[in-house]
DNA sequence: TTTTGAGTTGTTCGA
DNA sequence: GTCGAACAACTCAAA
């Protein structure tokens, strides 16, 4: 009998285009083991919403590899230290995983390269293959989708092993439901109306959005219109990867390119996060350091805009969405994330810790680098100059369904006032007035800005 | 090294 | 109400 390998789990959470997967199936039996590292990452460690997530995504996928005649091994720590504890207990010749960019991942694998095997597969291309033409990484998005088109397609997915041997003894398991990762806040009923875990899932999603990509273009910006993939949880726990994705959009029109730019948007940020690790807590650009209100009036506001009690509909509406299903729409992520920073003048790394423990999706590079491109403080930034109008948003991109489908004390308004309903001389109640003016705001962060300067 | 052109997602103002 | 121009401004990528 050969001596079996680990699989290490991780975000990709799937048996169709796993290389690992398939490497480690070739090379004889095989342990699954997923590790729920809580050390690692710090304060990065993955956040509630997330756990709703996982512990469905593991359920799932535990079941996928019962029906093979196989396990999911659950073990709790540092994943170092647990994988090497495996290794000693099992016999395991070897570990098998996917390559991931969060700097603690990257630490880890450095850790254990002396017995860890790493494969491509949660990403169009390999990062450091794409860079500029003086070999640094990429920090312009439009430069780096350049480049990565030359090597696109992706090769062809990958099929799922046929069959997978079981080791001649499995090492002992945790019981999910022992990991505690459903919330104690009451949150899962409507999660459960909003997510389905599990590669199956993931599948299906891809299927329904391959229906609606033809509109991608204009649809994707109306919040009132479920026209954005609502891939991302699945892509972010690799329940789908992104080169099945790129390969069953093809051919389905217009909007397959716009999506596919989104979709390469995961492989830029992760470039910048490995480049810069500490993106996520740090400002790429130092002046901004010292930019943010704080205090007790700055914890109000912070508290206001995270309960969606703002008195800006739209920035409202996207905060109760977030909050109840765990995501936002992309649009309206932009118009609050640019409303704590700029209209309240709050630190974004505020913003970006709220997101990353309400989203399921929150990924650390993309959260890192949005964020920090709202806030106009990265590098490839927005200018701080430049403050969304949130009213004039809401009313562009038509979000008047949105708005009362998520803030109910506003759902009796008309698409003309419901924008603004203070000034169409509406005060429903229980919904607050606006925490600060347009006008004042923005002057008041233009200001800010000028004295930094 | 220097220069040049361009940059996910806008807003406001005034004609 | 609609439209185009002005806004403000800094860094990156590539020639």
């Amino acid at each position: 009998m050969t001596e079996p390998v680990l699989l290490w789990l991780r975000q990709d959470l799937r048996l169709h285009d796993q290389p690992a997967l398939l490497a480690a199936a070739r090379s004889g039996p095989v342990i699954p083991v997923y590790v729920l590292d809580d050390e690692s990452a710090g304060d990065w460690r993955i956040g509630g919403a997330q756990r709703w997530y996982l512990h469905h995504a593991l359920e799932a996928l535990a079941a996928s590899l019962e029906a093979m005649g196989s396990r999911l091994i659950l073990r709790r720590g540092d994943a170092v230290t647990v994988l090497r504890a495996l290794l000693e207990e099992t016999g395991a010749a070897a570990i098998h995983a996917i390559r991931h960019y969060e700097p603690w991942w990257r630490s880890a694998e450095a850790a254990l390269s002396d017995a860890l095997y790493l494969h491509d597969g949660n990403h169009l291309a390999r990062i450091e293959d794409l860079t500029t033409g003086a070999g640094t990484p990429f920090r312009v998005y439009s430069s780096f989708w350049k480049a990565l088109s030359q090597r696109m397609p992706p090769d062809a997915p990958l099929p799922a092993p046929n069959t997978l041997a079981a080791p001649a003894k499995w090492p002992g398991s945790d019981v999910l439901a022992d990991w505690g990762l459903l919330p104690k806040r009451d949150w899962a009923k409507a999660f459960d109306a909003a997510w389905t875990a599990g590669e199956a899932a993931a599948r299906n999603a891809v299927d329904a959005f391959a229906g609606q990509v033809a509109a991608y273009d204009t649809d994707r910006n109306l919040p009132s219109v479920e026209g954005s993939s609502r891939l991302s949880p699945h892509l972010h726990f690799g329940e789908v990867s992104p080169r099945q994705v790129w390969h069953a959009l093809s051919g389905l029109g217009e909007g397959v390119q716009t999506f596919r730019k989104e979709l390469a948007w995961r492989d830029f940020t992760d470039g910048v996060v490995t480049a810069l690790p500490d993106y996520g807590d740090r400002n790429g650009r130092p002046k901004f350091d010292s930019l943010w209100r704080d205090g007790a009036d700055a914890q109000r506001d912070l508290k206001a805009w995270q309960t969606g009690r703002t008195g800006y509909p739209i920035v409202d509406a996207g905060m109760r969405q977030l909050w109840t299903i765990g995501w936002m729409h992309n649009r309206v992520r932009m118009i609050t994330a640019s409303f704590l920073i700029k209209h309240l003048l709050l630190d974004w790394r505020w913003g970006e810790r709220w997101f990353w423990d309400c989203l399921v999706d929150a990924d650390y590079g993309n959260n890192s680098v949005n964020w920090q491109w709202v806030a106009g403080t990265g590098v490839d930034a927005n200018m701080f100059g430049r403050i969304m109008a949130p009213l004039t948003q809401s009313e562009k991109f038509d979000a008047g369904g949105y708005i009362r489908h998520w803030v109910p004390e506003l759902g009796g308004l008309s698409d003309a006032v419901i924008h603004d309903p203070e000034a169409g001389g509406c005060r429903p109640r229980g919904y607050p007035v606006k925490i600060i003016g347009h006008r004042e705001a923005r002057e008041r962060a233009l200001a800010a800005a000028a004295r930094m300067r």
